[in-house]
DNA sequence: TAGACATTAACGATGCGTTATGGTTT
DNA sequence: TAAACCATAACGCATCGTTAATGTCT
């Protein structure tokens, strides 16, 4: 007879539990060698090296499933396995430090600024979320690169310029001025510019940018970002933006 | 009365599902405000505004306990909230960016290496769980970064001068040789060298070594790397090291 | 009356931890 | 006979997805 242990045996060498072992038993991933008369599990040296395999393969992040694919079927499915798995762990640590660094700029709203609430909170998170709704990976990665660059102070600054924007183009349009006057057009260029500088005149970052005013609703998008503008404003803002094109 | 929604109604404006809603309803997290006299649940927009509040929190990765926590009681707590967040979502990174390495490097030899197998990859995953356990997550940042340093190639013959080096070791002994003989304190200046070369003279990662060997045994580390050394080879080594330390 | 929508109830998935109850080995 | 060790069985966790059987609104 070759050497072959029983459960507690075979726990304490690999540091597993016995409740482990008899799981991967009743799922079928390592079954005994055989049993004694009265029922006792005793594991051979196979099934020793098929537990190593397994508990390295669970290092890895594979699922018990994967794991028995992996050893029952030829090693031509490990490959795939592993890949499959660099992909999951690419896509976790790509979410997890863009996840990362909203959490720390938010845990320094909630420190710094006094009227920084929940309600604030949220409606920053809800921007985040329409942007990984509409903004690819790669463009989310490029938004980020360029925040970096043109620094907190510069976006603060713009918010305020499309506030005043905003407030200038009310005016306009309270006061009955034709969208195409000049005034208006020199308005529609600043909003272009500052469209521009967001989007870096990456092309797909403004259609994607385009794409979700259209589905979310220009108001909608503004107010994530705290800001309320009139129903009617974006129309005439945009006839403006037309006469401009037209010009051209 | 104000503004009340039914279930469907609140579940297709934030996305949700009806059957997440009643779970929120179960646990106590998301309560209807009331009821019809039929016991279909009613939604003012209290409730809309704290289940945004929800949502939001989710995505930061905070449990559905955490974030009844954070918006039952003051505001203080999810400040610390989000501290912990930050903190579980860089030891996920943390441990992510290793195992990335460690996989790609896997799936690498499995594709070039000839005789790469599953249990050349379980001895692989074995050293990766022993070094986890034995160096710190600093440690293992550095080691990481020698190794890229070197290169995988003078890893490659470094491997081959410890064999040779436990091969010279293997013969002096059968011969009987003195450890302290001259031939003997070479080979254990050489395996100090290689030791240095390995650590870079870090004093804490030597400690954390030794510590390995002392308590995992020198031969199954070694094993671990696909080496055999024979029973009292180390002590024997071990003496002409002693020796080479009494001459300085 | 049909069709959309609501209700409660209960199992499923993941990978075991944790009792509970009782037999086996030494 | 006591101390370890073993067996099976079943609930628990976290967060809902997924039927299922049945009642309500319009």
């Amino acid at each position: 007879m070759t050497t072959s242990m029983r459960v507690g045996d075979l726990a304490k060498r690999t540091g597993l539990t016995v409740r482990t072992l008899h799981h991967y038993d009743a799922i079928g991933l390592l079954r005994p060698s055989t049993r004694t008369s009265t029922g006792h599990r005793l594991y051979g040296k196979k099934e020793v090296e098929r537990l190593q395999h397994i508990t390295s393969l669970r290092y890895l992040g594979l699922s018990l499933d994967e794991i028995r694919d992996c050893l029952t079927k030829p090693e031509h499915s490990i490959e795939r396995a592993l890949e499959m798995q660099i992909e999951r762990i690419e896509e976790q640590i790509g979410r997890q430090t863009r996840l990362r660094a909203l959490v720390q700029h938010l845990r320094d709203r909630l420190r710094t600024a006094e009227g920084a609430s929940v309600d604030e909170l949220t409606r920053t998170i809800e921007v985040t979320i329409m942007h990984e709704k509409y903004y690819s990976p790669e463009q989310l990665r490029q938004l980020e690169q360029r925040r970096a660059e043109v620094g907190d102070d510069r976006i603060q600054e713009a918010q305020r310029e499309w506030q005043e924007l905003f407030t200038a183009c009310k005016k306009a349009m309270d006061e009955g001025l034709d969208p195409t006057c000049e005034e208006m057009k020199a308005l529609a260029r600043k909003r272009a510019a500052l469209i521009r500088e967001f989007t870096g005149g990456d092309l797909g970052i403004a259609a994607s940018l385009a794409n979700m005013y259209r589905s979310e609703g220009p108001a909608n998008v503004l107010a994530r970002h705290g800001m309320q503008v009139p129903s009617g404003l974006f129309e005439y803002m945009d006839k403006a933006t037309a006469a401009l094109r037209s010009d051209a």
